[in-house]
DNA sequence: GCCTTATTATCGGACATCCAATAGATGTCC
DNA sequence: GGACATCTATTGGATGTCCGATAATAAGGC
């Protein structure tokens, strides 16, 4: 409990990366406009992701067709395309074959 | 199963990140000198880490005390000191509140 | 209309991860 | 000793992720 960093930063090793697939995962749930994202992330990492970040990445995302967008309001609601959905699912065995190890023996704890 | 993706890259969002963590995950469970990290990796990601990645990773992990070596022929025995131990069960911490619903979800499947 | 606020967005810089290509160093085998 | 294979390592360049700071846009309240 002690060493346990909630809201902390890792300082033994760099944990970037991932972003663009979290947004397809997390938009794989539920339609979103930025800031929903930016709280999802928040909760998740423990720090909120600066614009400077999280809106060029979501950009690129559109631009190569794995999310589409519709304005309501003030706010961009941000989708995933057909494309976007087959990726996701794609990217997510991917992910588990890179990674399942180790969720596996943190689940037993 | 068609569309499994066992040994290509994903092209849907990048998945670059994380190979200091991966690092000193897979040194935590046993002793490897470089090329045998070489293996893991490419068992993991279908595509095996070019050198100028993975060594400078490993020498950034050894300055920063995490990691230590010994040599064993013309071989460099990595290992993990104690202080990479305690980094690495706190990183594991973070990994799973950042990506652990992903994979309860791929489980079910 | 005007101010405030929320939301989207860009800029510049730092750094990790990725690659291809190449080099150095050290065992092994003949 | 010399050729070969193995292992470690560096260089240089591309890209994604991160930040702080700042700007542009648009809705709502007065």
């Amino acid at each position: 409990m002690e060493d346990c960093c909630e809201d902390t930063l890792i300082e033994c090793c760099d944990m970037r990366g991932l972003l663009s697939f979290t947004l397809l995962w997390v938009l794989s749930k539920k339609d979103m406009y930025g800031q929903e994202l930016a709280d999802d992330l928040e909760k998740r990492r423990g720090t909120r992701p600066n614009p400077g970040t999280l809106y060029p990445a979501l950009s690129k995302l559109e631009r190569n067709g794995f999310v589409e967008t519709r304005k309501e309001g003030r706010k961009k609601i941000y989708s995933l395309t057909e494309e976007g959905r087959v990726g996701v699912v794609r990217a997510c065995r991917r992910f588990c074959r890179m990674y399942g190890d180790i969720f596996e023996e943190s689940r037993k704890e």
